[in-house]
This record gives C-alpha cells, structure tokens and sequence, in this order.
DNA sequence: CGCTTTTGACCCGCGC
DNA sequence: GCGCGGGTCAAAAGCG
C-alpha cells in the first residue's frame, strides 16, 4: 500500500489520514505510538527521551509487534546487523563474462549489479510525513542531493529521490506531491542520520545529538531550528501549530495539513526548559507490508 | 571547478 | 517467463 496518496478517497473527508491511520482498517496494521516507534531504536538514552519517558505512552495497547522484518530491527550502525541477509546473495557471483564490445559498459552494469546483490536490498524504517506546502523539497535542516526522480503511476506529481550529502550518511528521503490534493507533499524519510545536521549552527540545550541516534533524525532536526532567527520568525508569524509541522520548520511557507491534527489522539507533551521550544509530536503506525511508518500529529508549541 | 540536478537506462521484486 | 512499477545509477548538463 506504498501509494498512500493513489488511494481515492484518502482526501475525500475531513481527515486526510484516516485512510493510513484508521486503525481498524487492518489486522496487520496497528496504532503506534510515536515514542514508542522512536523508543524501539533505542532512543531512550537521549534527552528528549528522557523527557518522554516520563509521559505516558501514547498508545499502550499490546505491546509493540512489529514483524516487518525491515521496520524496526534495523541496526544502530547501517552495516550492523540485517547482513545476514547478504549471504543469500552471495550466490549471485556469477562469473564475468565480458565480451569484447561495449567492455567497459558491461562493467560498470557488472559492478552495479554485483553491488546491488551482494547486499541485498535492506529497508531502514520509514517515516512519511504529509504536509501542506507550496515547494516540493521541505528544507529540514540537512543537506541533499537528488538522485532520482520517478513518476508516480496515477499521479501527474513524480516523485525525487534524495540522499543525504553527507559521506557515510545513508539517509534517504523521497518526495511526492499528493495528486489527489496537490497542495499535500509526503514526504519520507529512510535510514538515520549519523551526523549532526549541517545547517545547524550550535545545537545546544542538551539536544545536540538529538539526530545523530534517531531513525527519524531528519524529522527531529527540527526541533533543533529554533536557534535560528529566521525559524523564530516563520514561527510567530504562522498560527496554530503549523508552522512546525516536523518536516517543515519555516523556510518554505508550508504549513501542515489539518488532517494531521485532527485526529483526537494528539500527543501533547510539555517540554521541560521552557523557551522557544516546538516539540514535534506525533503518533504513527507501522504498514507491516511496507516497513512505513506513517507520522501523524503536529507540534507543541511552547513559549 | 566542484557540487547539484536531470534523465535515460538498468535492476529488482512482484503479480499474473 | 513476462510485464509493470519502484528504486538506483551514472553520465551529462547546469549552476554558482
């Protein structure tokens, strides 16, 4: 069910998510609280956690099973643990047989392909955010490169492909523009940062590393903006919590769906040192079939 | 010149 | 096996 946006009436009520985050729709699909996803990555050593942890979770139904194999078994190093499922492919080493012509293109197409089978193709754990904006490319706090756009069957709106910049970072994200409302992007992120994000300047207050341990790093840099004096101003100047959606901390006029925040479920959390704080808060759910987790909720807005 | 974007081709998984 | 759709690569073009 990759094609959320392909889904026909997934705009047609009041709450655009209800058709992902219905979560009765499905026996394989079930409500996830946002920290709890964030906690199965062992986040729970960071501050922010620490402070979430002293909330009650959002979801206390039975306790997290996730059986997505990709979805939350993923290392804390990309290379860690899931290459066991290397050793299936190692089969694949076929022998090169280069004719003569066109040599030097079958070796690239060799190499390729030896790469891509040699490692099998891991899913990290995604997270889809859907948000209101005019511009496709959401400015988050990281740096990157495009490497990739497709078009999306059903949709007029192709989708990029990005990777983070950074070397040995292997974050991905992908963008796509809801055909069914054009003013919705979803955007999703793959993979965990393993660096500070570039563009913030002194991350402080005790939530420096706040991206460097979290699958959802990229989604969480954006608390971290609230340095910057231009995010304070989008900020103020925007209502509600919009301003704040985890995907768009106000560079680019986007503003997030109301369906985000209209389910009743909303985490509301304090942030404890007070000031010029935007806590994104959230709460998902995992598509088995996909390794998806889709974020729904907004931010507290805290000043 | 270095980095990013564009774009066509390729690979892979999956359903039929 | 084939076709389709999604995802990725990498050369070329674009840009500052």
């Amino acid at each position: 069910m990759e094609d959320v946006l392909g889904n026909s009436s997934f705009l047609a009520n009041n709450s655009p998510l209800e058709s992902i985050f219905d979560s009765s729709r499905e026996g394989d699909k079930f409500p996830l609280g946002f920290m709890e996803l964030l906690g199965a990555q062992d986040f729970t050593s960071h501050p922010l956690f620490d402070i979430a942890q002293h909330v009650p979770p959002l979801v206390t139904e039975p306790p997290m099973k996730i059986e997505s194999p990709d979805a939350f078994n993923l290392p804390a190093t990309p290379n860690s643990s899931s290459i066991s499922s290397a050793s299936n492919e190692a089969a694949n080493d076929e022998p090169v047989k280069v004719e003569d012509q066109e040599e030097d293109q079958q070796k690239t197409k060799k190499q390729l392909k030896a790469k891509k089978t040699n490692q099998k193709r891991q899913r990290e754990p995604r997270f889809a955010f859907m948000t209101k904006s005019e511009v496709d490319h959401l400015e988050d706090g990281y740096r990157w490169r495009k490497y990739g756009q497709k078009a999306v069957k059903n949709s007029p709106f192709p989708r990029s492909y990005y990777r983070c910049t950074s070397t040995s970072c292997n974050v991905k994200k992908r963008v796509e523009r809801s055909f069914t409302d054009p003013s919705i992007v979803v955007t999703t992120y793959e993979g965990q940062h393993t660096h500070p994000s570039p563009l913030m300047p002194r991350p402080s207050l005790g939530v420096s590393h706040l991206n460097s341990g979290i699958s959802a790093g990229a989604v969480f840099g954006m608390s971290m903006q609230r340095d910057q004096s231009h995010f304070y101003h989008h900020h103020q100047q925007l209502p509600f919590s919009s301003a704040l959606s985890p995907l768009n901390f106000g560079r680019n006029g986007s503003s997030i769906n109301a369906g985000f925040l209209h389910e009743g479920q909303s985490l509301l959390r304090p942030w404890p040192s007070s000031r010029h704080y935007s806590i994104p808060y959230a709460e998902g759910r995992v598509d088995q079939s996909t390794g998806y987790v889709y974020m729904k909720g907004g931010v507290d807005e805290i000043i």
